[in-house]
DNA sequence: TTGTTTAACTTTGGATCCAATAATACCTTC
DNA sequence: GAAGGTATTATTGGATCCAAAGTTAAACAA
């Protein structure tokens, strides 16, 4: 029994994340109702909000499609998610840190600390460094104040965490993910660290460069150089 | 005859952006719908997306509400713009300049060097300037390449550049307008310069203080000094 | 065999109906 | 007069029906 119209849009953009909807995919309001057992009606209201969220292409008169994402395409999720968070970060330096901000903030670089405190991480820690790793992130663009940056990443919000995460993790690589997880947290504290001196340029360069961080131990960045090459040449 | 469901969430918008649907104000499913003659699904469809370009706010089984947009979140939105715009001016002085969206420039430039030519606009100058400078920005966002630059920006697309030209424009000072309009255009000169030149950091600071320039001669700006003052305090 | 025309199917958009639920107003009782 | 409970109303979410329009496929003719 499904009560909320937001959650079949989640449920349709995590089939759509998890691979259940492939890349390329052709969806169709009926045979997708019937698959999950309801009506069209929600499923046309998701449908159009996935399309604004970038997830799903609209064929006309032909159904829907679901995008496929490339690496560069995450990466270039990633660079608007740097300089947007970048701006928040300034704004929030400028404008100075509020002390309930700040002790949360403080609750997240703590929590954090203890995950890292025994050298390793299992799976189970990944999914709690990423609640942080988020809870941390929003902090910041809350306090900006800024609704505008908000609403500018609420909509491919999910899809460079959740894509990079998807492809960037192996869980046969754990002390590589350790390491890169280790480093976005020290960065974490550096950013803090700005943020409460008021370093508005050293927080907005730091952030940039944090986003970037999340590439930095997958073999996206490869691929991403690549790209650029070719389009030089 | 309503056929297109795009265009009923334009048609909100338009009436919210006009203020046919004023700040504060609640709007339910059924009223609205008699009031445009037409039924709950397609408004039921243009309000979610409404709240998800930020113009409407949802009050839990008591309706929707225009969202009241302060001058300091347009100034906040403006700023998102600058970030967004500058970081593909910026890709696509790297990347270098493709002949037809170089040429397509060109036009662009050269549509508003005659516009400006006899000193002087009128109201229908304003709005031919209004298209070419959508085209030009667009042609830019497009040129990066990068995707997620222009679904952040679909968000508040026309919440920037409507509510600014809104608060901005008077009709009775026509020669403001002409400088501030004149003003941008020559920084559109700059911006094509910048970018046939490969000058990849000077294209992205130009078109970050471009977004400002929008409201350079507005009175928006003490607005948003007078924010961040009392903000400090 | 190929091209054109037509018919059937697919698909979306809009309208309306029903159910669930929260808010509000009213009435009763203390 | 106030407070609490109940009933009505307002509002949204989901299901289904109908119409319009485009796509696909098949059949027929050249």
């Amino acid at each position: 029994m499904i009560r909320d119209g937001q959650s079949i849009i989640s449920i349709l953009r995590d089939k759509i994340i998890s691979g259940e909807f492939s890349a390329g995919e052709r969806l169709a309001e009926i045979p997708t109702a019937e698959r999950l057992g309801i009506s069209r009606t929600p499923i046309r209201i998701a449908f159009r909000a996935l399309v604004q969220e970038g997830l799903l292409e609209k064929l006309p008169r032909r159904g829907y499609q679901v995008r496929n994402v490339s690496s560069a395409q995450i990466c270039d999720s990633v660079e608007v998610r740097g300089v947007l968070e970048g701006l928040a970060a300034r704004q929030v330096a400028e404008a100075g840190l509020n002390q309930t901000t700040q002790d949360e903030l403080l609750a997240c670089l703590a929590a954090g600390d203890a995950l890292f405190e025994d050298g390793k991480l299992v799976e189970e820690d990944i999914r709690h460094y990423q609640n942080m790793n988020m809870r941390f992130h929003d902090l910041i663009i809350t306090a900006s104040g800024n609704t505008a940056i908000k609403s500018a990443l609420a909509l491919n919000e999910h899809m460079p965490f959740a894509s990079v995460n998807a492809l960037a993790f192996n869980p046969q690589e754990l002390t590589r993910e350790y390491r890169r997880l280790h480093y976005a947290h020290m960065q974490h504290h550096a950013v803090y660290h700005a943020l409460v001196n008021g370093q508005s340029a050293r927080a907005e360069a730091l952030m940039k460069e944090h986003a970037h961080a999340t590439l930095a131990y997958s073999d996206l960045f490869d691929k991403k150089s690549a790209k650029t090459v070719s389009k030089k040449s």
